[in-house]
DNA sequence: GTCTATATTGTGATAGAC
DNA sequence: GTCTATCACAATATAGAC
């Protein structure tokens, strides 16, 4: 009860994100996460009854953030251009806020591929709809038409893998600094955008 | 000895990069690669003092055939278009025979990245003078000027993403049917040459 | 609800027989 | 060199006091 100030379903919740989100879910442990929440580790199993549970409140988290704001710009009724340089800036921007979410999807779907299937049938999205939605538009647009699938993993990969291979890129491109890094991501938002609409461009 | 027919140590690393490229470090336990491996956990002990001695053994291999392809082809002498489609082809044939290592790469060099500076002080690789080479090909070619680094990352994400994001994307966009992502990689070879080069064209 | 204590299993690693 | 047996410890999870 108490006021709603602190209960401890939410103070576990966002140590488990901290420590998950970091970790993976096999790099972490109930009492690194415990420790985090400043309680015990009978705690969390008390309000969550195992460790699975309590991760996939956090993946599940995680991945609504990353699938549905791409699905809801594609489908808005803006131009095609404003459609690119919108979802483009708009990623990127949430992904500089939440830069390690994006590595820990993708790690955790591949230790369990499967749970991808519930996800993707709850989400509501038709992969099939927004492919045929791109090559109306671009068909329309004046522009050079190639495969809707190629373009839209283009246009995931250009926002999301600077962020997955950060630390890659970071140490081996800019020698580890990472004021250059974040230089280079603000930069980004319009690069990737141009790049884009003149990779399309007739 | 014996006649180099199956040695120790090369069904133990044979192991071990099968478990560790796909469960990752700490998703890996010696167990794991010994029953992989046909053998007792004691052995591979014996072989390789400890697990963090076997599993770099695997990284460093692992990181090594990515990294050194990309400099050879952009240092070499051929033209900046010849390079971009070389680069994209060889690179994505590769990981298609490879398809989990960049994921495996990105999550590890994320866990520890003090790594990173061992590896890219002793491969002699030098982001800058890359970068520099590129700037120069821009202006001789004909070719839209825009930030060296902004491009190289742009080539590797349109080549790497779709491997580290594959669960995703075979799974959200081809609704799990394999033989179609195959398809869709094969084609990529040339539609992500394509793409760049358009991208950079005046 | 929140703690301590503990059961249970799995891990990396080593000792020692052969 | 290769095995069995075992240690020391960390993990998830639960029981039970308060």
């Amino acid at each position: 009860m108490s006021t709603t100030g602190k209960e401890p379903e939410a103070v576990i919740l966002e140590a488990a994100r901290k420590v998950f989100i970091i970790n993976g879910y096999e790099g972490s442990s109930m009492q690194m996460i415990a420790d985090e929440a400043g309680m015990n580790k009978a705690l969390l199993h008390y309000y969550f009854r195992n460790k699975d549970r309590l991760f996939e409140a956090i993946f599940i988290e995680a991945f609504g953030k990353m699938a549905p704001r791409l699905h809801q710009i594609i489908v808005s009724d803006r131009s095609f251009e404003e459609k690119i340089r919108g979802f483009v800036d708009e990623y990127i921007s949430t992904l500089i806020e939440i830069p390690e979410i994006p590595l820990f999807i993708m790690h955790e779907l591949r230790r369990n591929p499967e749970r991808i299937i519930k996800l993707v049938s709850s989400s509501g999205i038709d992969p099939r709809k927004v492919a045929g939605l791109i090559k109306e538009e671009m068909k329309q647009g004046g522009i050079r038409e190639i495969d809707p699938y190629q373009l839209l993993i283009n246009l995931l990969s250009l926002c999301i893998f600077p962020f997955a291979a950060r630390p890659i890129i970071e140490g081996f491109i800019f020698e580890g600094d990472a004021r250059r890094f974040d230089a280079f991501l603000q930069q980004r938002k319009k690069e990737v955008a141009d790049f884009i609409l003149n990779a399309i461009k007739k």
